[in-house]
DNA sequence: GACTATTTGTGCGTATGTATC
DNA sequence: GGATACATACGCACAAATAGT
C-alpha cells in the first residue's frame, strides 16, 4: 500500500503522521476496540511499507493522547477512542488554587467539633450529621494586618488528631493534613461563585454588610475521600481568580 | 565521559534517562538560562558520546516536561527551570470554559465598531484607541427563553471581515473566528471576578440593580494576538462555575 | 523453575528533508 | 546561496519484559 495516496489531511505530511491519522480513524470507528491490543509494530511494518521507527512514531502520538497504552513483551492496547482533553489549566501546586503568597497569616477564629449540615455535607463531601471540625479564620497579608479573605474550613473526623497543630500551622492547611495523614492529595476541585457578604463576613473584612464577595468552594481528597473543604470569601472590589490555559502541546 | 559512572539515579537506568537527568539538573540550577539556547544536538553527542537518537530522546523528555521548546533550525530554547506542573484543569474543548450547553441561544443586541478605551484595552489585550469591534448580546436557553448571561465581545479589527456571519452564528463566537481567520487558538486565559450589576446588566438578567453578578472575562488568543475577548456576566444566584484538578499522571 | 517465542524498549549509524539564520 | 540545526526515515542489533510451554 502507497502511503501517499491515501487522503488523511494532505500527502506531504509526514508519514507516520498519516499513519497516525489513519489508526486514530480506526480506533475512533471501533475497529480496535478498547480493551483490545493494537496489531504489533512489525505487522503496522508490513502493512503499511514503512520502518518501525515511523510506525513508532505513529503509535508514540497515540500514548501522548492518552488513547493507547504500551507495555514491553506485552502489547498495545486501546484505552480510549478519543483523544486526550485539548487544553488545560496549569497548577504548579496546590498552591495556585490560592492566589496569594504563602506568607500571608491566617488568623484562627475558631475550632469546633460539629456534626455537618445538610447543605454544607453536600458541598464538603461528607454525610449529613457526622462528626467534622470546623474552624473559622480570616487570612491577613500579615500578623494584625489587612484581611484577605474569610475561610471556613471543614476537615473530617478521621483527621481530627491534628487539631492541636493547627494554630501553629505556616503555610495552607492542606499541606499540614497531607503531611500528617499520610494520605497524598489525589483530586481537587473548585467551586466559584458571587454572593452577598453575611455581617459577620462584611465585618471581618471591613466591608459593608450584604457587599458583594467572591466564594471559592475548595476541595482536596485522597483515596480515602475528603482531607479538607473550605469555603473562601474575598470582597469582589479587590480579588479576582484568573487562569491561563495552553492548547495541549501534544497537538 | 563515562555516562555510567555518573550518580543521576542508578547506573542501569536507560542512557537518555540519565542523559535527561544531567541536563534537568544542569536547567535547574541555571548552567542554561531561562531564554537561552541549550548546545545541539550533535554537540551533546560528542559531549556524552553517546548517538543522536539517545541525545533525542533525552530531549524529548524535556519538551514533555515542557522545560524545553525546540524549533527545527533555530535550536533549543530553555523555557522553564522546572519541570511541568503537578496539577491540571482539563478543559475537553474550549466549550467547557462555558458551563453551559451549545444549544443555547445567542441574541445578538449591538455590533459597532469602536475605539478601544484604556480600561477595555488592558483587559482584552489591546491597544487604547485602536479600532475594534464590539458585540453586546445576552445568551439565552433558547430563542426567547431564560436569559442566562450577558456578554460583550471584542474582535480585532483585523478579524472585523467576519461581522456579517455574526448574527446566523450558531456555537460561541471564538469557534466561527477560528474557522474563518484561520487562525488557531493556542491559549485561552480566563479572570473571574464578582461586581454589582449595571443596570443595564441588571435589566438583561431580569435582576433588581446592583444585584451580585459573577463577571467571567476570557480571552482567545492565536499566535497573532487576541481572536476575541469578551466580558461574561451572570447572576450571582444561579450560577457557579466549577473545575476539577487532577495529579498529573506524568509525574 | 526453565525455556522459548513474542513484543516493546533502547541504541547505533546513516541519509535526506526542511526551517532558520 | 550556504551553513546550521532540528525533523523525518530506514535498517540493524540487542535488551528486557511478558506470556505461554
Amino acid at each position: 500500500m502507497v502511503i501517499q495516496d491515501i487522503d488523511t489531511g494532505g500527502p506531504d505530511r509526514p508519514r507516520y503522521q498519516q499513519i497516525y491519522a489513519m489508526l486514530r480513524e480506526r480506533i475512533s470507528s471501533g475497529a480496535y476496540p478498547i480493551g483490545s491490543n493494537l496489531p504489533t509494530e512489525v505487522e503496522f511494518c508490513d502493512e503499511f511499507n514503512v520502518s518501525r521507527y515511523t510506525v513508532r512514531e505513529a503509535l508514540r502520538r497515540l500514548v501522548d493522547q492518552g488513547m493507547l497504552a504500551r507495555r514491553q513483551g506485552s502489547g498495545s492496547e486501546i484505552i480510549a477512542t478519543e483523544p486526550h482533553r485539548n487544553f488545560v489549566h496549569q497548577v504548579r501546586s496546590l498552591a495556585d488554587l490560592f492566589q496569594y503568597a504563602l506568607d500571608t497569616h491566617l488568623d484562627i477564629r475558631a475550632i469546633r467539633k460539629i456534626r455537618l449540615p445538610a447543605k454544607i455535607a453536600t458541598a464538603v463531601g461528607g454525610e449529613a450529621g457526622s462528626q467534622w471540625l470546623e474552624i473559622k479564620s480570616v487570612r491577613r497579608t500579615h500578623k494584625n494586618g489587612e484581611p484577605i479573605c474569610v475561610t471556613h474550613s471543614y476537615i473530617p473526623d478521621r483527621l481530627a488528631g491534628i487539631e492541636p497543630d493547627i494554630p501553629d500551622c505556616v503555610g495552607p492547611l492542606y499541606a499540614l493534613l497531607e503531611e500528617r495523614s499520610g494520605e497524598t492529595i489525589t483530586n481537587a476541585s473548585q467551586e466559584i461563585g458571587a454572593e452577598p457578604m453575611t455581617k459577620a463576613i462584611a465585618n471581618a473584612l471591613g466591608r459593608e454588610p450584604r457587599a458583594v464577595a467572591l466564594r471559592l468552594l475548595r476541595r482536596y481528597s485522597s483515596r480515602k475521600g475528603t482531607l479538607i473543604a473550605s469555603f473562601n470569601w474575598h470582597p469582589g472590589d479587590s480579588f479576582t481568580y484568573s487562569m491561563e490555559l495552553q492548547r495541549n502541546p501534544s497537538h
